[in-house]
DNA sequence: TTTAGCACTCTCCGCTTTTGATTGCTAAAC
DNA sequence: GTTTAGCAATCAAAAGCGGAGAGTGCTAAA
């Protein structure tokens, strides 16, 4: 076996060591637990050249090796595309595509609560969101004298109310007939195109349209849908985290509003698993954990997140192609909404 | 002072002492705290009784006091509904009453993380639900080919929505009109309403039927919302959890589906604030917590819960005047969309 | 280049001691 | 009868110690 090859295979060694056990791993346990033909010795030099060259560390002088953030970029680069999920959980996955959909979000959070038990971590979920938002359909319903409910779909089956009042009573009737006339003229439009449409309007019309453009237009500035989390008790049971304080940094960004925005702005990873780890990532409480994530949707339509959240120590493999799996999951099931 | 009194104030003082503080207090440090009138021996022996009825327990033989389950409740009774939330944060919580509700649901979340700011702990709200589900209105939107979107409106603004796949192509137009014939058909009505209403129906009129009866009796069959939670930091982060194995549990427990069925279930809170602490919990898991909760929405049409969960030592009387302050600007709120 | 051998380093565990906080008890004072 | 002062007793937490064990670094030989 040719030196650089064995020390790489010492490397994945330690690696893959240390995302099962979460301990340093010694220069003799490396020898056994995976036959090499070696003594310690020699992985002792190996591991001291990998430490040299910043892909292990040792906690302190006289401990075994653990590896750095430079090292599970390595092997997340090394095992790469490669793998595919195991028959059984193709399986499972398959089974959720079948089960009736009948509210998205609901289904988002079953099939959320299955990638988190596959993968042991936190899994996050947004909601498909469309890329520029198209009028579809407009609805209004009486509730008091006054007052209406206004309830939009957009394309891509995006549904949102909002409640209206009125300076008159306006009945169910009226509101029907305004319901139907609007959504003939806007229908198909963005919310550019509605705001330019310059008609003469009654002043129940133009209120409506106001309140239909606003909805639009913060839909648009939306960089992604509702984010679901599912599975922080499968984080924060992870050994690095119990007793540790950084849980509650981890908890606080995550409760927050922008986080997921700030670590996937930079650029969308074409078709693959984006892998954030330690380091990489600019929000300094996250600098623990490493994040995967996955586009899905429809190109140019509407896409939203799947990712997972995990200690860097995780199993790179089995969560890249478990979100792979569900990525095309979940992007059949927008394809059908759409 | 009467014997009887001074035990009162010395049990008192040992709840709000732990309630800030989260240690033992010794006989010495009641004394000059709070500036008794009476030496710490006599203190002693106050707390000696107050430990044979079970009030106070102590870590260990030479160590201050801290109150138990039976003191909480004790001290809850007591204060009881004397208490008004300071004028500054009434104020708060109107600013926020006045607020643009445009989305219900991002209103609630505005309103969760505001209580929990206030009262640092987890706080819980489910959506308002109505107590039995009139049907109010129906809509479809065509999709592909075969498909369609239904969205039912019900009353207490409601809004549901399922896809629907019919055997044959539909246009938009055709779907317009069965809309509008099943919303003057069913308007008004529940669940059953609609299944015992036998007339003669199309094939497309019957499908739609059945997923508006299924749907209406799912929600019929929920006994609350989507619950919200928010400020799982701020619980997480009280010293009695930190370094604690019990969070998994508590996550467990939380991240799950029942457990606020499970704790409410028995009786509801006749209009207060309904206090549970730590044993008095059916659920193992969470009988280090005290759960604090009121009903709020319009009687006999549509409720939800507002919620405050924390460690046993928490300040009740903020708590529970938050509380109050928070159902009322949200039954108010609801009371809007009916 | 690899290996055996050995000294060295450092953590972890358990043990003891010390320290300091706090009570329980008793006898005297109010 | 209640309260208090005083003091011994109790206990947790911190600090110190020592040895076992795990593991490496280094050197010299294979």
């Amino acid at each position: 076996m040719a030196l650089r090859e064995r020390r790489e295979t010492v490397l994945r060694v330690i690696i893959e060591d240390y995302i099962t056990r979460a301990a340093p791993i010694a220069s003799s346990a490396i020898v056994e637990k995976y036959g090499l033909k070696v003594s310690s010795a020699t992985i002792r030099n190996d591991t001291a050249y990998l430490e040299r060259e910043g892909y292990v560390v040792r906690p302190h002088r006289s401990a075994g090796s653990i590896p750095t953030d430079k090292a599970y970029r390595y092997y997340v680069e090394l095992i790469g595309a490669e793998i595919e999920l195991p028959r059984v959980e193709q399986y499972l996955v398959h089974q959720i595509s079948q089960e009736a959909k009948e509210e998205l979000e609901q289904w988002l959070r079953t099939v959320a609560a299955l990638l988190a038990r596959l993968v042991r971590n936190l899994v996050v979920i947004t909601t498909p969101k469309a890329v520029r938002c198209r009028f579809k359909h407009l609805d209004l319903v009486a509730l008091q004298d006054f007052m209406a409910l206004l309830i939009v779909v957009l394309y891509e089956a995006e549904v949102r109310r909002q409640v209206l009042s009125f300076d008159r009573k306006v009945s169910q009737d009226e509101l029907t007939k305004l319901a139907n006339k609007l959504t003939s003229v806007y229908g198909g439009m963005t919310s550019s195109d509605i705001l330019a449409k310059r008609e003469k309007l009654s002043s129940e019309e133009r209120q409506i349209s106001e309140s239909l453009v606003e909805i639009m237009a913060t839909q648009d500035k939306l960089d992604y849908g509702e984010p679901y989390l599912e599975g922080l008790r499968l984080l924060l049971g992870q050994p690095e985290f119990t007793n540790s304080p950084r849980i509650l940094g981890i908890l606080e960004v995550l409760e927050g509003e922008d986080w997921l925005r700030n670590i996937f702005s930079q650029e969308s990873s074409r078709g693959g698993v984006k892998v954030v780890i330690g380091d990489e990532n600019p929000e300094p409480a996250l600098q623990d954990l490493s994040l995967l994530a996955s586009q899905y949707g429809v190109p140019d339509k509407a896409s939203g997140i799947v990712g997972v959240i995990g200690p860097k120590r995780m199993d790179y493999a089995k969560v890249i192609s478990s979100l792979n799996c569900f990525s095309t999951l979940l992007s059949d099931s927008v394809a059908e909404y759409i």
